[in-house]
RNA sequence: GGCGACAUAGCCAAGUGGUAAGGCAGAGGACUGCAAAUCCUUUAUCCCCAGUUCGAGUCUGGGUGUCGCCUCCA
């Protein structure tokens, strides 16, 4: 089997194969950084992070970028309140950004470009657009001719009438036809400007994302993604221009994915609602790897409902996930050995068999919850056989241990990497702890070995007696 | 009005027409100084009604309910 992707342009899977052998380029639209982005803006940023990774796992090399949107009415608005600049904003919630995106395991882009560092090339596309026919300009301000674009709603499969019912028309704005939008408008007093052609101004919110997925991916590109409320006008609007800047004919996107709605309350979570939690205090409530696992816990385009209750459910699941990991590497410290009614190929087998499952269910549209149930089923089969064998061979630790930390590396649900990082004094500390401990209980002093065992729990040391001794681990933070 | 999504156990959730993965929680048991972890056992008239079919959670039609986009929004 191969990849399947569930491409919003068909409303289809189809088969991936990228334009270019081997490689993928992938844009997803990123925040505009203007406050803490929210848990509901965190699901694309995990779910289409997990498709980046599992695209690499696969043996693609991967051009993966993510845009800063660095200007628009929400940034000019929230540094006039703040009275700071739009670019101190910027840099003040790409900064936090980045310590969000970095906690909930979402690895950094290839590129990250910034609307305002990219004038010249937003400038550039829109001058091909009007030369291509497809826009105008009026009093300083440039519009996209919507009725010159005859694929105007292939993506959101509205036709143009409908559209139209429903559009709107600012005050103030010189369109020629009200579903018309504006790539470049026209400077007002106390706004930041640059200058353009057609005299001092700023982008619309549309045309960066064509410019920058132009300069680093080219006009034709194998995914977009973002959330499903950016289908319509966004991404449509986006299609439009890139395909009228380039001429070519050429679709400017192959796969169009979109997630579904993050829900609380069974209501879309968003700002504009006022229903939303900041991913910086869900992460202060729960573990961030909990809320990884959470968004993991679901199909990405199936809406999914915030709830205590189910950030808790997916806190045990990780902690599920890494006791296997833990018990698994201190058995290989203390139980390994030659094994002569251990069967390391019928073993291998059921390894194999279940990588076969992995991988059947994220060829599947990336179907992580699918995956998910593999992942535990790997980890039940871990556990038996640990349970079932007192000694074990090396080899057995080697691939069971590789096997969670390869869907480690593409989920990043279990944590793999942070269990090598602990070798310095604390650890000493309670290395002697546990020697103390280990006494007292040979001589029955429970009391002193229940003070230990409560000491160390208090900082978040959980400890463990086993018939190999005393195994210990950190609470899931 | 146009376009669309969803409805599976107490909770979360997967599911390619052949009598329902997995997780969480609960109950019983094993193990254990205690605890934890782990293992074993246990928990589903798949929203309703028709239809197609030898056979439907899965397809078709019709209901009901929930949510979303069409306007800034992940």
């Amino acid at each position: 089997m191969s990849l399947e992707l569930f491409n919003d342009l068909t409303r289809k899977k189809e088969k991936f194969v990228p334009l270019k052998p081997g490689e993928v380029s992938f844009y997803s639209c990123g925040p505009t950084v203007y406050d803490y982005f929210h848990v509901g803006n965190a699901r694309p940023f995990i779910v289409f992070d997990v498709l980046r990774r599992y695209l690499e796992h696969l043996g693609y090399k991967v051009t993966f970028v993510q845009n800063f949107t660095d200007i628009d009415d929400k940034m000019i608005h929230r540094a006039h309140k703040e009275k700071i600049t739009v670019p101190e904003l910027a840099e003040r919630f790409i900064a936090e950004y980045n310590k969000d995106a970095d906690a909930l395991g979402i690895r950094r882009p290839t590129f990250a470009p910034r609307a305002t560092e990219h004038i010249p090339e937003i400038i550039h596309t829109i001058e091909r657009i009007i030369a291509n026919g497809h826009a105008y300009v009026s009093n300083g301000d440039v519009y996209f001719d919507v009725r010159s674009w005859e694929n105007y709603g292939s993506l959101c499969k509205q036709n143009i009438e409908d559209l139209e019912a429903g559009a709107r028309v600012e005050p103030g704005e010189k369109k020629r036809d009200p579903l018309d939008f504006v790539l470049w408008k026209a400077e007002k007093p106390g706004e930041p400007s640059w200058e353009s052609p057609w005299g001092k101004g700023r982008p619309g919110w549309h045309i960066e994302c064509s410019a920058m997925s132009s300069k680093y991916l080219g006009d034709n590109i194998d995914i977009h993604s973002g959330g499903v409320d950016l289908m319509f006008p966004h991404h449509e609007n986006e299609a439009a221009q890139s395909e009228a800047a380039s001429g070519s004919g050429k679709p400017f996107v192959n796969f169009w994915l979109h997630n579904g709605f993050l829900l609380i309350d069974n209501e879309k979570m968003a700002k504009s609602l006022g229903n939303f939690v900041t991913a910086r205090a869900a992460i202060e409530k729960f573990p961030p790897i909990a809320i990884r696992f959470f968004m993991l816990s679901a199909h990405y385009r199936s809406p999914l409902n915030f709830t205590t209750e189910a950030l808790e459910q997916s806190a045990s699941g990780v902690s599920r996930l890494r006791n296997c990991r833990s018990d698994l590497e201190f058995a290989f410290k203390t139980r390994t050995g030659e094994n002569a009614n251990f069967d390391m190929n019928a073993y291998k087998n059921n390894l194999a068999e279940l990588d076969t499952k992995f991988h059947a269910a994220m060829d599947d549209d990336f179907n992580t919850a699918a995956a998910l149930g593999v992942l535990f089923e790997l980890v039940h089969l871990i556990n038996t056989s640990l349970k079932e064998n007192a000694i074990l061979p090396a080899e057995f630790f080697e691939s069971s241990l590789n096997a969670l930390r390869v869907y480690d590396d593409i989920l990043g649900v279990i944590g793999c990497e942070d269990s090598e990082t602990e070798t310095d004094a604390e650890t000493l500390e309670i290395e002697n702890l546990i020697q103390e401990r280990t006494q007292a209980r040979k001589n029955k002093n429970f009391a002193r070995s229940d003070e230990i065992r409560n000491e160390l729990k208090s900082r978040g040391i959980i400890l463990e007696d086993t018939p190999q001794g005393t195994k210990w681990k950190r609470e899931l933070q």
